[in-house]
DNA sequence: TTGAAAGCGGTACCAT
DNA sequence: ATGGTACCGCTTTCAA
């Protein structure tokens, strides 16, 4: 911006100077707040950041993934907490790259943090050219470390063990498994099947992966299997799935929990207003907030020891459906 | 970055000329991808836009607001396909910025549109702040326009109006209609009581707003005291909190819909699960593909005659509740 | 207290 | 095809 040539305008310096500096006099102070009003003069965050040689930005991958709404509440809290934190929040849709590329067009925006849930296989050398364009912080929430980033256990395992080592304490052998047929649920579902798979090793129980699409028919279908597949128990992913697979079940005459017990996850209130109501697993997440502080602490420490932490605690909700 | 030493590398005034230019031989394009990738070459997006004068940002204000999976759906989507189209969308939580505020703070990024889904209230002043700063598209959604936006119709009042005719079509005319107490969703609850006043306007039917929270504490004391209310209907909100206040209505002996009919919105694939199945009002919301064109479409021609576009289109589905 | 100038990284244009 | 340079808006530093 040109310095205007009206007198009444303060000098443009200045502007930059009365954030940091203390002895600018009241009204200076006011004439730059209102000639800035007046003017219309808003600050460049670019050439600010160009010149600092560095941004407040936090980037967050996402992908096309449909989650539920304990997932989304934790991320708007999360970004609400970041933003108090002074910093700006840029949610990058990363759809359809692999790793290396998206690494380098996140690094464009050279982010003084990464934070990545896992959307994108970030590798060793992504994460090397993100540190090497700035990145303070990169950050992954999953059960596989990267090297070089700071990674979070959320660790999907933990459902699905616990929902199976439920379902064989209750004295079921024959456990199904659900796997969503929908695109970008493997993430979840993959390490709650191999969750349920360790929990049943050592006994005689046995897993059985079943594949289920989200649709009304696919859960008719594959509950008019039900007598064949000969289950006595089935863990279905989440409680949404739950519960329409239990319809489904009921719709086909299995008796439950007589017949077979069902479990989901998540424990949304709807799933207590079946009848029989649903046994599932509760998710306590870590706040948003506290992992916006543990963002920021590394951003100001970036090689401090790292820290343990444990975003996911699950619990057993044991009701009538099991 | 400084040109460097070494004589393998490229020039790197070269760097920019690649993308551009068609007459760069071969080799040479290959010399600059590879020095690119070994040194870790990454452009700084801040110093592009800052010399271009322009960016390719995206701004999308998000507030707290816990909403459905079909708008999650929609917004997925929408940024997805803006990506395709080469912008960068960053998604800036707004929570508690009054309209001016926020205007300023989005206009720091210089975004080249800014797309607000009426989270934040946006005056004429601030949609000026923002064009004055280089935002050649600001798109309002909602029912209201802003002077020297875009806007977009969403008309929450529709769905309300739709579910409410039904009901009185059916011979309802005492309606109840929920107002969910859970903050953040006044945006939605609001046009839906009101649409449905509108559609009882001129009849002798009743409208009746009852406030609900999303707890099954909160349903079964608004069921205990359903028979004072007299109602002969109830239109929930949407699906969740239908399928909530149903389950109360039955567990406190009222009859559906013998005694009362009962309504949702959105469509839920789990309140087809319940007995008897819910009735509700379907939304079809505009692909947020063509949300991302018309985006693009108005950055590169922001003077164009300002298109009528509907984003949504209700429906009544009629089951068995009402 | 105020003015002037350098420089962040990339791009566009100049002259070679 | 290549080297040189000015400039985008802001912050910092040094000089007046």
């Amino acid at each position: 911006m040109k310095p205007s040539k009206s007198s009444k305008s303060p000098r443009w310096a200045t502007v930059s100077y009365v954030p940091t500096a203390v002895r600018i006099s009241e009204p200076t102070r006011r004439r730059v707040r209102q000639a800035a009003e007046e003017l219309g003069y808003v600050p460049h965050a670019a050439a600010r950041s160009l010149r600092a040689g560095h941004t407040r930005i936090v980037l967050l991958p996402t992908a096309h993934v449909p989650v539920g709404p304990l997932y989304s509440r934790f991320l708007d809290e999360f970004q609400w907490s970041l933003r108090r934190l002074d910093y700006t929040v840029v949610q990058y849709g990363s759809t359809g790259l692999d790793g290396d590329e998206a690494a380098r067009a996140w690094a464009e925006l050279r982010p003084v943090a990464v934070v990545s849930f896992g959307e994108v296989a970030l590798t060793p050398h992504g994460v090397d050219v993100l540190k090497r364009s700035g990145a303070r912080a990169v950050i992954t929430l999953g059960p596989r470390p990267v090297e070089g980033a700071h990674t979070l256990a959320m660790d999907q395992r933990d459902v699905g063990a616990s929902a199976c080592a439920h379902l064989l304490e209750r004295g079921h052998r024959r456990i199904g498994v659900v796997v969503p047929e929908e695109p970008g649920l493997e993430m979840f579902s993959g390490p709650r099947l191999e969750g349920a798979r360790t929990a049943a090793a050592g006994t005689d129980a046995v897993i059985e992966p079943l594949a289920l699409a989200y649709t009304e028919e696919s859960a008719a279908a594959l509950a008019s299997r039900w007598p064949a597949l000969g289950l006595d128990a089935v863990f279905a992913y989440n409680d949404e799935y739950a519960m329409l697979l239990m319809r489904a079940l009921q719709d086909a005459g299995v008796g439950i929990p007589g017949d077979t017990a069902v479990m989901g996850a998540d424990d949304l209130l709807l799933g207590g207003l079946l009848r029989p109501r649903l046994s599932t697993v509760r998710i306590a997440m870590e706040t948003g907030q506290r992992l916006a502080e543990l963002v920021d602490r590394v951003v100001r420490d970036p090689d401090g020891a790292p820290e343990r932490h444990d975003l996911m605690a699950v619990r057993v909700v044991a009701r009538e459906s099991t």
